[in-house]
DNA sequence: CCGATATTTCAGAAATAACTGAAAACTCGG
DNA sequence: CCGAGTTTTCAGTTATTTCTGAAATATCGG
């Protein structure tokens, strides 16, 4: 690996971090490079810069992209592909968001349906499925909630996000006023549109 | 393993699961066996269960430990560990956040905070500096955002929750009232306190 | 302090995952 | 449709992680 200190410790460091983060150390290092390179890599760029074979790259690229986390890209007369990270940090964390969700919850969510479905046969089945539907509620209640969440565009995210925990003083506001709080929406006036209030 | 079909189906998930969770499948099938228990388990009982080694469930007691997943129970007259899952499935929900940000945010965070103490050497360095810059104030804000959301009790957490995107409709409200948004709230009146508004 | 019971440690075996080199497959310009 | 350049596939090797059995350690009633 020939990189400057300073890529080379960040490289490293995602390279170890990718084993916790369901990923492999190659593909960690090689979505570290190229998030800070000022532009769009090539395989060959990459295995010179990582030391790892050509294949191991290869891979490791088709991995990136299975998770949408690499824009391809192309030279005029050159044909080799080029890959490089999202511009905007943003887009990166709401990918990766999307698609750990889509690993980590959407699976156990799927189960936890199909479980509730059967029959309980014994009071430890009986008990098990109270509790099942207990994680069964919870988790549809945050992918209900992270639905919303991601329809928000980032720039009103930042804001509400920099309101942090003042945020929650809104539900004593609405209460004072006698907002009943319903998930649809159809008999809440927000604070958009007091009119029908009070 | 000899357990219930309802049981062993969501034990086994958990089991496939858990190396998507950074632990290993016994880690999470014994989680899986606790979380649905209607009662402490000692570590026979998991071994049986299980059907797995008794040093192989002691050491996955011991991560779990780590994790503060698990609490440590004892029954008169009976020189054993029982374990058993929080029974507040909030309680495990936040513990697993911060376990997660402990062992996958934190010390990229560290790592960001040193590498941008140092003085790049050359034109790459500095774009890479300043791509680590952005992911280092986005990672920074995301968990100042945390710290705050940590702090609010679960049922007014949930009531936030259940409000959606529709949260964001205070942003409106204040831009309308002419509240500025500062983050250390000396400037902001909040919906309590309106009297300094206008 | 003894012996019975319970838990932990750890070296080696087994299982799994990562990585490589070589070959196959694909893709263009000519 | 040929062939040079490029990417992908995959069988075999290497590295890493997980799991086990045996031994060591700890705990407690008597």
């Amino acid at each position: 690996m020939n990189l400057p200190p300073l890529v080379q410790t960040f490289v490293l460091h995602f390279g170890e971090m990718g084993s916790r983060w369901g990923v492999n150390r190659t593909v960690g290092q090689i979505y570290a490079l190229l998030f800070v390179a000022p532009e769009p890599l090539n395989a060959d760029d990459i295995v010179e810069a990582l030391g790892v074979s050509r294949s191991n790259v290869s891979m490791g690229l088709k991995e990136l992209q299975a998770w949408s986390l690499v824009r391809l890209r192309h030279k005029p007369g050159d044909r080799r592909d080029y890959f490089a990270a999202p511009e905007d940090i943003w887009v990166i964390v709401r990918t990766l968001i999307e698609e750990r969700k889509k690993r980590e919850i959407d699976p156990t969510l799927s189960l936890l349906r199909e479980t509730l479905m059967e029959r309980p046969e014994s009071e430890f089945e009986r008990h098990a499925q109270e509790r099942m539907r207990e994680m069964h509620d919870l988790i549809d209640m945050l992918t209900d909630w992270y639905a919303d969440v991601r329809a928000i565009e980032t720039e009103r995210l930042v804001q509400l996000m920099k309101l942090g925990s003042k945020i929650s003083r809104v539900l004593d506001f609405r209460e004072r006023l006698g907002f009943s709080i319903k998930r649809d929406g159809s008999q809440i006036p927000s604070p958009d549109n007091e009119e029908g209030s009070r």
